[in-house]
RNA sequence: GGAGAGGUGCCAGAGUGGUCGAAUGGGCUCGCCUGGAAAGCGAGUGUACCGGUAACGGUACCAAGAGUUCGAAUCUCUUCUUCUCCGCCA
């Protein structure tokens, strides 16, 4: 969510990258009614101000035991006027967040402006230490590995839940369960993040929070009977830690790490790249959440992507760092890369982390803060995430790059001890 | 799931219709004292919004929401939540 004095300020601005970002919210209107709630308001308070000066005129009066009949019934007058400004002021005031909710937060300057993914800039590109092409010729892909190999039971997944729901076996299990706890030793040990352990189930008002609801309620799973949400990644939970706090400078930077399973609907993605592992309901996931001071964001993106990275490096998966352009950047996101795995068997990029600077678009929704010292007023603190990373699309690449011509898996060396096996087939 | 008791400021804790943005104690900050420190003494210590260049003024907030009243931390209702006991359970 955008400050509301901001908006106001820099209308034109706003509405030229809610257009970059593809949303029409009705700016001008959300102007014209700041106006309206602002005159509102000074009139209630006013109205208040009154009242409260006579209450207590009535209260000595009362004391006195003089009779105060004449200002109660004027009091009263004046009470339901003010009941009828609060009732308009909270009408406008609904209708205001209606708008600001559909607002998309500001691109940074950094980022190139472009109308979808062919507008962005590919930064970085690391060849892996093992890519299977070339040379050694590429011969399944990683549906087929999977299933020749019996480390993964796509049918069972679909009857026990359905399409999208994979199961994972024997060794497909226990590579499953490597790759996550790698991944976490690594960002708690190396990168210096506090691994958290978190509800997969939240509530409304942490979605809210994050930025999932209202825009994107058709995409989550919800409870409806108890009134909670599945998570879509582990950032709505690890954000909404520090929900309404107001946290002490020196802590910052506040750096989490956290596993979840993620749930995710895709409506409206039927049949999109749905092969396998490409685009699943149910899915593995680490998620790295800073909570930084605002001067130093943007250096903390560049270092949370860095750690996202490091793990394809140690793995030997091949990848490229884009930059997203506006018009394919997130809603709450000020600026966007993506990390991506070559498939040489779709001859695709597949995005298998995403790592994003908010600024304070969440914290503000989120309402989290903090003192820069002791004494200082609260400000809000910038938010980051990204994946580090989700496991399905990192599991394509590595089954396909490290399979050997005689089908099997050569798992690479990092994470054999996690594996506790060397070879799948 | 059943029964009971609570939710007040950074923390503890008082307050049952007007004198309460809220006693008192602790914490924290600053100052005095000291060779330095402790103790002691003194002062200060919430957030949001509206108006104002500012100083400042006003309004709201005692879990959340609704209600009663001229006036609510205080009375009523609903919801959430914490604790204790019982039941069930990995």
């Amino acid at each position: 969510m955008l400050d509301t004095k901001f908006i106001r300020e820099n209308t034109e601005r706003v509405i030229q990258n809610s257009h970059a970002k593809h949303t029409q919210p009705d700016i001008h209107g959300f102007v014209k009614m700041d106006e309206r709630r602002r005159a509102i308001i000074q009139e209630a308070q006013d109205l208040k101000a009154t009242r409260n000066n006579v209450s207590d005129e009535i209260a000595r009066l009362k004391k006195a035991k003089e009779n105060a009949d004449a200002l109660i019934a004027e009091m009263k007058t004046v009470s339901d006027t003010i009941k009828q400004l609060d009732e308009e002021l909270r009408g406008v005031e609904e209708q205001m967040e209606h708008i600001a909710l559909y607002v998309p937060n500001v691109s940074h300057e950094s980022v190139p402006h472009g109308k979808d993914a062919s507008g962005n800039i590919e930064i970085r590109r690391k060849d892996g230490v093992n890519t299977c092409e070339g040379e050694r010729g590429f011969r399944k892909d990683h549906a087929t590995l999977a299933k020749d190999l019996g480390i993964v039971d796509f049918e069972r997944g679909a009857k026990i839940s359905g399409s999208g729901f994979p199961l994972y076996t024997g060794k497909g299990a226990r590579l499953e369960r490597a790759l996550l706890n790698f991944m976490l030793d690594r960002h708690t040990a190396e990168n210096g993040y506090t691994e958290v352990f978190v509800p997969f189930l939240v509530n409304a008002a942490s979605m809210r929070g994050t930025g999932q609801l209202p825009k994107f309620a058709d995409d989550m799973y919800t409870c409806t009977d108890d009134e909670l949400y599945l998570i879509p990644t582990a950032e709505v939970p690890v954000t909404n830690i520090y929900r309404d706090d107001i946290l002490a400078g020196a802590d910052l930077p506040i750096k989490h790490c956290a596993y979840s399973a993620c749930f995710r609907r895709e409506a409206g993605s039927y049949g999109k790249d749905t092969r396998g592992f490409l685009r699943l309901h149910q899915f593995n996931k680490i998620e790295m959440v800073k909570f930084v001071r605002p001067e130093d964001s943007y250096s903390e993106l560049e270092t949370l992507v860095r750690d996202a990275e490091g793990i394809l490096e140690v793995l030997g998966i091949p990848y490229r760092t884009i930059l997203l352009c506006d018009g394919d950047t997130g809603f709450s996101s000020a600026k966007t890369y993506d990390l991506e795995v070559w498939s040489p068997a779709e001859q695709k990029w597949l995005e298998v982390s995403s790592c994003s600077n908010f600024e304070d678009f969440q914290a503000r929704r989120a309402n989290i803060r903090f003192r820069a010292e002791h004494g200082a007023k609260p400000e809000f603190v910038h938010t980051l995430n990204g994946s580090g990373l989700a496991t399905p699309r990192l599991m394509v690449a590595l089954l396909e790059h490290y399979q050997t011509e005689d089908g099997r898996i050569h798992i690479p060396e990092p994470l054999r001890s996690y594996c506790g096996f060397e070879w799948i087939g």
